[in-house]
DNA sequence: GATGAATGAGAATTCATTCAT
DNA sequence: CATGAATGAATTCTCATTCAT
């Protein structure tokens, strides 16, 4: 890909996201590419469809959870880990409000399902070596996390830390706190 | 109301319950009227926007949880008051998805507000009565009962009791269980 | 017919006289029938269509004008008595301006169209006496009149008697000044 | 604007100016698109409303109203200058007929109405310097232009120049007709 | 006879997508 | 390659008219 035609897919990259986490799905691409600074045409050569483009955003957000996940994977202390992966998470979700709102499931993408598989797994990882009460998934975690955020999206403007009581209560029932120090006495 | 007026009626809130169960509020009048057997024209006698017609589905679902709620007011085991009136909830949730999804804040409609207002009003006293850890209102458990619901959502084909767990967690996060026999100690 | 249902019908004639007369064509049956305190589906028993209904109510007015202009054919000044009957027929545009508004065309109905022949033919056997300037005809003096009323009809509400100059403008041109005592010459 | 652009622009406005001047600002945009050989979206595309659309319209025709005042505004014989320019205007509005219906007061537009004002002071003008009689602003005078052209209007096919006879009516009434040859008498 | 419930043909407007320039 | 002009299906909502009660 040309160097120019990087730049264009940066600005159309951006002006979606902010976008989409502004005011969710219902942006028109019109809008979107007049952020962008470029024309309607040239968003769809960038993604054949409007779905394609919110994948994109999507997977970006996604990526970037994965690598927190995955860079927690060795943490000294496991269930820390995990409670600060989902704090970071919903945190992300939050930021993306009406985007997450889109991904919950009104999308329906290959790219964003792998991409939740992929997220679901190296979550996993993180949730095999913390102390939770009883079975816990990956799959369980990312769930549980978009929970947390749409409970408290309603009033994201009213009370902006509203997710953080929220997941509080959430990982209360979860973990098992006292393995917040579970190497401390071997 | 005529009899017939009745029987229409009837098939429109039921058709309606239905595609916003399942599509949610992005299914169509001139779909919700096929679904219900009559005109288009009708649905607008019955109801003078799209969005007082959802107002009613949703209000009639807001009015049976208040009376779940108000109904468990004198329980003698306030905190299994709390507890079950969760799981009723959550299960009524399920039944309508997307509806919840409507629900949970992209509708804005005064009806709609003053229901969830009247809801909150009404689960508050139960919170007061239950044994619950820290500041809880009755609005918070509202929102939480959504997040559960939407948490489970995407997975409801595959796993519909999927939310059970999601409530346990957060159950268990939210109750005191050693009140589940709060009078034991007396 | 029957007593009462003449009575429905003058209920329905004034309604729709008074909001035609408010806000033209425009005016729903529905917006009618309410007003006259009956069903929708009665208003439909006495005019087959709602042109009719139009029809009606100008045909009315029409008769009123004939009669205004039959009731001067003697009168001693002729010229006076033109003068005071467009006077007068302007006066009764005024006051249903969107009415006269919707009869000037857009209505195209028999019994409209037999009504403005006779109106022109009784203000002919008016003009034919009083001392005009070249040829006119009655249907000359309808069309005047109307064309009057529509050149001052956008102020109506900020100049109420603008009309009264503007037909004075016309008679001017119109009328031989020195026929007012056209007699007092023999 | 590119040039195919400019070319659907004009079959747009072609198409929505004979319409609106048989039928009025009743015609619907799909009507006007479609005798445009160009699709819906297209006429929304170049006017965000049909008002816009109207107003554009309407405004093309003040504007041409507005160069021939301001075109006679030194003419060496003021009350002949407002004789033809009346006589030009009242043409325009025959040529337009139920579009100067929609100018009447109907529609609400700020271009038009500011269009309206840029034409009474343009005229005013001309008046100032006619030999009238009496009282007449450049306002009465688009008025009474309209006037005229609504009278006659009902028979523009049957008698297609009607409207002169009308206005020489009005004429008479409104100049001093000494005043065809103001220089005379010096 | 009266009623008002039901109808469905439009109306204005939006927007993802295609394609000529 | 990029552009934005053109498209037309889809949406909400209105209203004259019909007809079962």
């Amino acid at each position: 890909m040309r160097a120019d035609a990087v730049r264009t897919r940066k600005q159309l990259l951006d002006a979606a996201f902010a976008m989409f986490a502004e005011r969710g799905a219902e942006v028109s691409v019109a809008e979107i590419a007049e952020r962008a600074g470029i024309g309607k045409g040239t968003v769809f050569r960038h993604f054949a469809t409007k779905e394609d483009l919110i994948a994109a955003i999507v997977g970006d957000l996604i990526d970037d959870l994965v690598e927190a996940a995955e860079s927690r994977h060795d943490a000294v202390d496991p269930t820390a880990a995990l409670r600060e992966f989902m704090t970071y998470g919903v945190a992300r979700l939050v930021d993306n409000q009406a985007l997450c709102d889109v991904a919950g499931g009104s999308v329906r993408h290959l790219d964003v399902e792998a991409g939740v598989a992929r997220l679901a797994d190296a979550v996993h990882v993180l949730v095999g070596r913390a102390r939770v009460r009883g079975e816990l998934t990956g799959r369980d975690v990312v769930l549980l996390m978009t929970g947390v955020h749409k409970a408290a999206a309603p009033l994201r403007d009213a009370e902006p830390d509203l997710w953080r009581r929220y997941l509080g209560f959430l990982l209360d029932g979860l973990l098992d706190t006292t393995s917040s120090a579970p190497h401390s006495r071997t």
